[in-house]
DNA sequence: CGTATCCTGACC
DNA sequence: GGTCAGGATACG
């Protein structure tokens, strides 16, 4: 689920239950996620203040009042549960988060590959990340200049976070359907048009997510086959041509896009 | 560059 | 019981 924005309606449920607020108490329920938040530093949150929350790409930081920030990226499965302190645990409550107010917030993730880590004041816990998928920044100049000498095709190359922030494994096969280019395509090769079109096609596959975020999270959410256009569709007709959508492998992750009109 | 790895659930 | 899954990273 989580690309940017999944992430981005993941930070305003954080923001909303935590913001300005006192931590009681921090806990690590599964070794996965002891192994990046030891009990020794959960412990040492207690007290602190949750001054900000912030999502970069498909992370969130939780600043908090002392300078310190918790890192946190849901990878494949993670997402907030907002509940009471008393409330029970769900099955899958990986990290445990209690509030002054009563409140709790918890990182539920069925595969537990999250990853929530503490990092002190002064240091930057994010990687190396390219422009938001949703800025100005990212346009036609900058994809040309990252990837005018890379044979990279150039589906993998926008799943590369240090190209651009935020991009999924979903959202590269719909930007690519909407930009009407080859995801086989050797990046090198594209011409300025194609470009432009990608970065158009990425803007508009998050803004159509972010816009309707009824669509895409918890009960209501339709099924897959309804909203997208190429991803998870094989065999099904192109919405745009009625050719038949073709899945293929690529960097060993499922590409679905249409041969009768991504050139 | 491809492959393995971290985890667990869903599905065939 | 085997395969696959929307992420990221380490390694050869």
């Amino acid at each position: 689920m989580p690309e940017l924005p999944e992430v981005e309606y993941a930070a305003r449920v954080a923001r909303a239950a935590c913001q300005g607020k006192a931590i009681v108490a921090v806990r690590a329920r599964h070794p996965s996620q002891r192994r990046t938040l030891p009990n020794a530093v959960a412990k040492a949150l207690s007290g602190d203040v949750v001054a900000d929350v912030v999502r970069r790409g498909k992370h969130q930081l939780f600043v908090l009042a002392s300078g310190r920030t918790i890192h946190i990226h849901f990878r494949m499965t993670g997402d907030w549960h907002v509940g009471g302190c008393g409330s029970p645990l769900g099955r899958f409550a990986r990290v445990i988060f209690d509030f002054d107010d009563g409140t709790r917030l918890s990182l539920d993730d069925s595969r537990a590959l999250s990853r929530v880590a503490l990092h002190q004041a002064g240091v930057d816990p994010l990687p190396d990340l390219g422009p938001e998928a949703t800025s100005p920044e990212f346009d036609a100049a900058w994809l040309h200049a990252r990837l005018a000498h890379r044979r990279i095709p150039i589906k993998p190359a926008l799943l590369d976070q240090r190209l651009v922030a935020g991009i999924g494994n979903i959202y590269a096969s719909e930007a690519l359907w909407y930009a009407k280019v080859d995801p086989r395509r050797p990046s090198h090769r594209l011409t300025p048009t194609g470009l432009a079109a990608i970065a158009a096609g990425v803007k508009r596959t998050m803004r159509k997510a972010l816009n309707h975020p009824e669509r895409y999270y918890g009960v209501d959410a339709v099924s897959d086959k309804v909203r997208f256009n190429v991803y998870d569709r094989e065999g099904s007709p192109c919405r745009r041509c009625r050719s038949e959508i073709t899945r293929i492998t690529q960097a060993g992750r499922s590409t679905y896009f249409c041969g009768g009109c991504q050139k």
